[in-house]
DNA sequence: GATGAATGAGTCTTCATTCAT
DNA sequence: AATGAATGAAGACTCATTCAT
């Protein structure tokens, strides 16, 4: 038997891809990603057909990433503003511990490159704070608006924090509890 | 006084580099924008020596159509959130006015290619908005908060909404005054 | 006796050669020939070294079948006249029955990958031609001709024959025949 | 104004290309041909946007090169026999005063890279030739066959000389008078 | 032997930039 | 200054061949 297509090299690949996207930009050639990860140049290509299908899985991959941070020790118990602090802290806490797939994340939103099943896949896993934030509009408990207002002010206000928070680390604290009372101050009901 | 027809050229140029842009990424050649422009290829690099100085240059021009827009009208006689309010909605009816530009300064916040100085010039500018931003903390209108949280949620915020306006466009006025409102309420004191 | 597996493979290698070579060309990966012989990417070169090997032996292959086919009934009873009636015959047949080898072996015809062995290999079998041709030519039979004439012209018309009827199956009988009268009274003496 | 795409560089690429084709066949690199033709490697795509796009522009210089070669001097006022002869050594003169496009001709014939256009383009030149072998075969001046039989045979024969006369140039005189009078022999009435 | 992942040289093509006109 | 052909350094991707399993 042949060498088996590895978990362990895809995954190499992707995380170099993301720390060299992060550094470069999306344009930064594949050529360094190889390198990076270890592998040759054509390796690359026995696990994403193209330059495109690499950046798509990683979308994916730190989509789904974030969507395992964000939703462990997510309680159905708590009540909104409990679990929105959850999400929040979690989000926040992800965007610092991951530098590189922030900034990644944050150009590939802006890309061209992702198709519209990339980008349905990537939101999937946020469906659970889709179901909150209509509940907490029809419970009343914060203002009256369009779901999509409120992941955006949430998607945001977090991302916002996030950059903030790079670019003083030793505020870290302060910003990420600062940046949730704003929201909540601007969501809330009444 | 009359506009040389060279300041003309490197007008065309720029808007044709926003719209190119804005469609095709930054990766996009120069060709296409040259062609996009109306000129020879090789003209696009007497006024701009190298793709990144088109870039840099474009990112100023938008920020600085922007402070303009944002800031014609600007009253220093109103009060703390009639000054925001009228920067939100010029800023969010720039978006609207100019899609191409606020697409590509997406891109160009993320990018890699603005020098540290052209990133200074373009924030230069909103200073008064700065301003604005301290002696509503100094007078306790707004919550007590580091200023560039202050600008950061604002410019979130606002650029949140362009993007749900985008997206919606007949929702425009609902999207801008509640943006407004969740906005207000997050920063204001008590 | 029974043949090894291993010849088994080595044939249905040669045979899918045969099939992607007429259709994509000798350019053809040999991924594309493995799979189509339904036998790993690796195990090729365990029956052939290099694509060159392959692309010989394919050749000396399909030279050897179309010798199967054109001697096969040969008489040595038979006069000049019906003896080559009996080769144009087999060979158009043979072109007929067998169109990928036919494409192929125009393709390798003008390749520059048959080695000079290859091509002796591939002339041998048709050494009985050449007998006749001589003797055709020496008993006066036939105009006073190289025999290297005798048997360019007979290929060449053959070739042709075969790509018309190619073309234009239905008409298969018709081509077959009026070719051979053209060549036997192009070489006929008097 | 800027240089003027020359003809002379188009001509040098497509001369460079037949050489290099014909020596080292159809998948040799675009870059041995630039570097014949004496141009830099991005140059040839100014001229010929793909490879196949010159290769496909080769064919029709060929053909057109080769037509205006066989049609001078054909005269319309010679008998069946005197209009074949000329076309038959012009044909065979051509072979051998351009080796390099004869060995080019023959590999892009059973390429796959010509399109159906290129194909009738190459064809259409030739219409004279097929004009006369329809009134040969309609006056009974040669055999009653298909018109396509009439060309391919022609064809198929000129070749086959030209390749004899390739091997064994010495013999050239012998070779293309005795290859015209096997095909007028073959085809003649009666 | 069989497998197919791994390799990296080689290929076509793009494109920022230069420069002859 | 304007033009656009010329340049050649990259870059994405292919593929014959090797080799670990």
């Amino acid at each position: 038997m042949a060498r088996l297509r590895s978990d362990d090299k895809r995954e190499a690949i992707l995380t170099a891809a993301a720390g060299v996207f992060a550094e470069r930009g999306l344009a930064a050639p594949t050529s360094a990603i190889s390198k990076a990860a270890g592998v040759a140049e054509g390796s690359l290509f026995t696990y994403f057909p193209t330059k495109d299908d690499l950046i798509n899985a990683l979308y994916r991959e730190i989509k789904l990433g974030l969507a395992g941070a964000m939703m462990s020790g997510f309680s159905r118990q708590a009540d909104v503003r409990g679990k929105l602090r959850h999400i929040w802290d979690s989000y926040v806490n992800w965007g610092i511990a991951h530098p590189a797939q922030r900034k990644v994340l944050a150009q590939l939103q802006v890309s061209d490159k992702l198709t519209r099943e990339t980008r349905a896949v990537g939101s999937a896993p946020f469906a659970e704070v889709q179901v909150m934030a209509r509940q907490a509009v029809e419970q009343g408990v914060v203002r009256d608006m369009p779901i999509e207002v409120f992941t955006s002010t949430i998607d945001a206000m977090a991302t916002a924090t996030m950059e903030l928070i790079a670019s003083n680390p030793s505020q870290a604290d302060k910003y990420r509890s600062l940046g949730f009372e704003v929201v909540w101050s601007g969501i809330r009901n009444g």
